[in-house]
DNA sequence: CGAGCGAAGTGTTACGTATAACGTCGCGGT
DNA sequence: ACCGCGACGTTATACGTAACACTTCGCTCG
């Protein structure tokens, strides 16, 4: 199915109204006042109706070099966090006259070079939650305005960083199972090699090495329910003292690790108390229902926005951790002592 | 933080390589056999890496009035449903040298009339799921290519449509209890205004009718957890003979259901058999795991994409719908006599 | 009465690329 | 001696838009 003829032009509209293409272009981007009279105006905008007239945006572009577009890089698409995160950013972009577009960064999905090779002609710039290091560079060299999401500040290559307090989130985890008198602890972590999983390692670790007496093992699992179920079923039966708590990276590998308890048959959270990192809906759908992190994806979102339009504008973007909140439910209690 | 001096064009690398603009174009565009000495092309080659040179895609784009580019617009990010479509999608893209980039349809976040006002810049076509109507007539008013995931054949104004076989998988169900022994029902219904949600709605109906002594309840309710457990309190609240069988729409309100059931105080599947749609990772995090229909959104994904190819090729897309599974677990059982 | 000014436009150019059309040069064939 | 041709490039142009610089004309003001 052939474009039909093809596309009017602005010169189209032009001639069915008389005028030059200059004209056209006043009209309908709107910087007419005092330059073109109303009659005239009103002719270019009916014929540009009657021809059904849309400006050809690659021309736009060109001209302006400029798109008021921008880019979402996410690492994935498996869990609602990301949905919270683009519906801030196009609010945030939609108030300043942006548009937002997608990009989850391919994981075997052709070759990492090109995550913006095809979109990149439409933007003006990039907000990317944790990118591999190649493809940031890629970016950069691009020179292309960017901001990462909850990455290294250290290592983000002079880019703007916006970051969650997630070490504050972990502390509180931490303190909260402290306080009811866990001391065996395992880390069921991610298995991605990320800065954002890092710290929360590193942060658990640091918090736990305060008080004597506690312990604490880590077993890796790939981000998905069934692989946390198989990594805290091994974890869980291997010999010496059985952990008390189970801190887990986030909502669905807790999800995975409820599977775990069920199918060794602890009950949580009399036997095991488990925790999450998200508040995704799956953290209500358990049961019981789940102790997590509540990350506040839409302000993540906005912020990541609004640092890029900052940037953008050549101003210096806000510094400082978007607070996080504990939100306590059933799935922790005191161990048997 | 302005973009360094301005980026280098084809003409800056020209005049580094001492040629013209027009062989740097032949050599970076790999035309130039027999055209240009394999010398000159090295010393082309050279210049633009040392020049960190990268094409202006949106004068290509303009130049060649195409874009490889293909936009991918999902009602919503919030399951991971999607996430499979798009993998699909850029798998089978990628194949032929084409990106996808997506766009959640924007639900309160700005006006619907501008999905591509800001993307179009960069696009040979779009693939669209359950989209509004009239965001539908203004990408057919763009002449843009078009191809319609799961909707109604008819009302599509011609476009291309690729299907799951939705009905199967709804008869699947209600074939499945039926034999179990099931004879009252309740439909709960996406409170969305969509044709694949219709189906199911009509597809269910059509087949208990065959059956004599049977009844059917439906109570509509938002896709969410939360709003799922509200809906199915209430209609299981509801005078008359309890259902003892609960269709959902989707595994999202499934997860609601139990979150009902476990409320009510009713047990699955002794007191109520629950059903999902989509097996998401969601149906095996519930206790007891959830009888469902699979669907694969990978291939859905795939088939998507090769009908806008074949649409864009002048060519016909391949019909047929695309094969669904009925999955059973243990949320469905007889129910008590 | 002429300078000046605002209204209402138009002519022209540039953005960076891809390609069709056009040169030039040396050499082999007749 | 001259034509033709392949190798190696270059010149020129168009894509559709936005915006700068300019023109024309009727009026007002000093």
């Amino acid at each position: 199915m052939a474009r039909g003829s093809t596309r009017p032009t602005s010169r189209d509209v032009a001639q069915a109204a008389g005028v030059s293409q200059a004209a056209v272009s006043l009209v309908l981007g709107d910087k007419w006042r005092g330059r073109v009279s109303e009659s005239t105006a009103e002719r270019v905008r009916e014929a540009a109706r009657e021809l059904g007239y849309r400006p050809n945006l690659a021309a736009r572009n060109l001209r302006l070099g400029r798109t008021r577009t921008v880019l979402l890089v996410v690492p994935a698409l498996t869990t609602e966090f990301f949905a919270g995160v683009y519906t801030g950013a196009a609010r945030v972009a939609a108030q300043h006259g942006f548009g937002v577009v997608l990009y989850p960064s391919p994981e075997g999905v052709g070759p990492a070079r090109d995550p913006f090779a095809s979109a990149q002609a439409a933007l003006d710039g990039v907000i990317a939650s944790s990118m591999a290091a190649d493809a940031l560079t890629a970016i950069r060299g691009d020179q292309l305005p960017l901001v990462m999401l909850d990455s290294d500040p250290e290592g983000s290559l002079g880019a703007a960083t916006v970051n969650l307090g997630i070490r504050d989130g972990v502390r509180q985890v931490a303190d909260h199972l402290l306080e009811l008198g866990h001391r065996h602890f395992l880390h069921l972590a991610a298995d991605v090699p990320s800065w954002t999983f890092d710290v929360r390692a590193r942060e658990l670790a640091a918090r736990l090495a305060t008080v004597p007496g506690t312990t604490l093992r880590t077993t890796a699992a790939p981000i998905s329910i069934d692989g946390a179920r198989t990594a805290a079923v091994t974890a869980l039966a291997r010999p010496g003292p059985r952990p008390t708590a189970l801190v887990c990276d986030d909502d669905k590998l807790a999800a995975g690790a409820y599977k775990a308890a069920r199918r060794l048959g602890l009950r949580v959270p009399d036997d095991i108390s488990i925790t999450g990192l998200d508040d995704l809906a799956l953290a209500t759908a358990l049961d019981p229902e789940l102790t997590t992190v509540r990350l506040d994806a839409e302000l993540f979102g906005e912020r990541g926005m609004e640092a890029l339009l900052a940037v953008l504008e050549g101003r210096t973007p806000a510094e400082g951790d978007i607070p996080v909140e504990l939100v306590v439910r059933g799935s922790t209690g005191r161990p048997a002592s």
